[in-house]
DNA sequence: CTGTTAGCGCATTCAA
DNA sequence: TTGAATGCGCTAACAG
């Protein structure tokens, strides 16, 4: 009634247990005609090896542990699924956990990864004790998104101050002086980061940097529309709004629509990472992709290939890709 | 170096394996301060449970298999997180696969959740053959969107049929009699119970079924654009199109832009499913939405109450969750 | 209340 | 080339 062991292999085989290991984990010398009869048995019985057994013996599992914000956000959907897809091809798979940006939760899984013995860690860290402490447990662990522990694990990030500068300039150059800045939670690094590019951009541009044009806000699309409306209310003068994530640009949008400003018309909007819907906007929303497939993939890579290579052996990578500004109807010279 | 076992904690506490296994356990009695004695071991040597040979040991995980189509369509990225919040809740956490609607995948990810041992698994099934297997295993599954296996299983569903329904007969009650429905891959229930609610509220509003107004194609979006083109060259008395899942409206809207039609004005349509960019859109896309997170809070609890319940011991239950049909813009009368 | 013993299913010595 | 023996880390009788 129980599923079969190799015990119940071997008796049906008429080999030894250690002989059905063999075969069964293609490891070891065994004729032909006795891998066959096994083989035999194995279809007739419905015999799948016990990974846990295995695990508990080879002291690790093929199994790696993933922690993302929301699983809600397209951006971070789409990351897990390029890891996913990158760990199934080299016979790992993905126990998936969202952290919602709590701290409490990331510590939870990170608790759940160890107890799980996952053969390695990727996230996008909350707060730098979780990563810390993966990684003095021994674990492998690679930072995707934000880097909270540099130094002391690889981590996959991208060039979000270039991206904020670019976009920034893009509307500096259409002649755009006064620009919102949408950024969700200070003290995350995507948000500094997309900050200091936002700023140097106005440097560079010799336009002054006024903390008023850059609300507070949480990550949230309803709190990125309420600050919208503030904004929009208490400096009439503002001209073009940056939403440094796809979540505040949708809070954005939907505010200036409730409104009935129309976008570009009124109002020059650039968002941060492309997600679907904003090439179905029209006009459609002009922004900075972020290389999200490469992202998850390249930090799965990297993860499979310490594995590989032994482990934390050499020091710490770190790799920044490249964003891009994808030009679409949304932003023009104000005023127009 | 290696991480710290009972063994480890045993010694350092002073007291045999067993009474360290009872306090992290928290099974079987300890008086308190040997008890006291032997946390704060653990906490010394940041001991953490082995999930692996307590998985071993107990024959079971806390683990649940999660396989769904593709992590990048918000449906299901929306469905897995509702699952994985509610099994969080209760102790329980998520191996995650995308089976790709490939039953090669659906395959794979079946011996995967064979071989780790899973309390359960919960699947937006492919082919019946996976489903089937998993029954005949002894584990518990709960099929999910789609049933492919009646009797053998639970089952959550939506009432396709009717929100079809209802989508139809909006179109129909407006005065379009020509309406082009974009179905997907023939043969997935979902598809076939959509096509019978359009079906039907054709009968009772005394309209004949054109076959011609059902275009062939696959989920994608470039495909359900493809097929859109060719509909509305086809068939220039199309005055509304039923796009039945997010995807296929993405398709559609894209190609009616493309051509320079405009939505309502030129052409209604109606969606399945609603996702947010919907509402984001001028005018909005009126859609028929699933209540997606009950969807999957529902299959985790059914889940959880099998295995809590102690397996499959009673009939099969399936349930089947109302639609709402959410009236935006994007319908009016034909010719305006 | 605590320790001893045995074994979950598998892989790996080591002998034969 | 195959089999016997051992143990991965933990829990569950059972005896003390």
């Amino acid at each position: 009634m129980s599923r079969p062991t190799i015990t119940d292999l071997a008796r049906e085989a008429g080999v030894s247990r250690s002989t059905v290991s063999r075969v069964v984990s293609g490891r070891g010398y065994v004729a032909a005609p006795v891998r066959a009869r096994v083989q035999d048995a194995a279809l007739r019985l419905g015999y799948v090896p016990d990974g846990v057994a295995r695990s508990l013996r080879h002291r690790t599992t093929r199994a790696v542990g993933v922690l993302i914000s929301d699983l809600g956000n397209p951006f971070y959907a789409e990351l897990a699924a390029a890891v996913d897809q990158t760990l199934r091809s080299r016979g790992y798979h993905m126990i998936l956990a969202n952290s919602g940006g709590l701290d409490d939760e990331e510590d939870a899984a990170a608790t759940l990864f160890q107890a799980s013995r996952v053969a390695g860690v990727i996230l996008a860290p909350v707060s730098k004790r979780a990563t810390r402490r993966l990684v003095d447990a021994g674990l492998v662990v690679i930072e995707v998104d934000r880097q909270l522990a540099p130094g002391e694990c690889d981590a996959v990030l991208v060039d979000n101050m270039g991206g904020a500068f670019a976009a920034t300039g893009h509307l500096l150059g259409l002649g755009h002086r006064r620009i919102g800045l949408l950024l969700g939670e200070r003290g995350w690094q995507t948000a500094t980061e997309r900050l200091a590019g936002y700023r140097s951009a106005l440097v560079a541009a010799g336009v002054p940097f006024d903390r008023e044009l850059v609300p507070r806000s949480s990550f949230s699309r309803d709190e990125a529309a309420r600050v919208t409306g503030e904004l929009l209310d208490r400096h009439p003068d503002v001209t073009a709004i940056f939403a440094t994530s796809n979540v505040l640009a949708e809070g954005a949008v939907v505010e200036i629509q409730r409104r009935g400003r129309r976008i570009l018309t009124d109002l020059s909007i650039v968002a941060f990472d492309d997600v679907p819907w904003m090439r179905l906007m029209q006009p459609g929303i002009t922004t900075v992709a972020q290389p999200t497939e490469e992202l998850g993939r390249t930090a799965a890579e990297l993860l499979l290939d310490r594995l590989a290579g032994g482990g934390a052996s050499n020091r710490p990578v770190v790799h920044r890709l490249a964003t891009t500004l994808v030009l679409r109807g949304s932003t023009a010279a104000p005023g127009r």
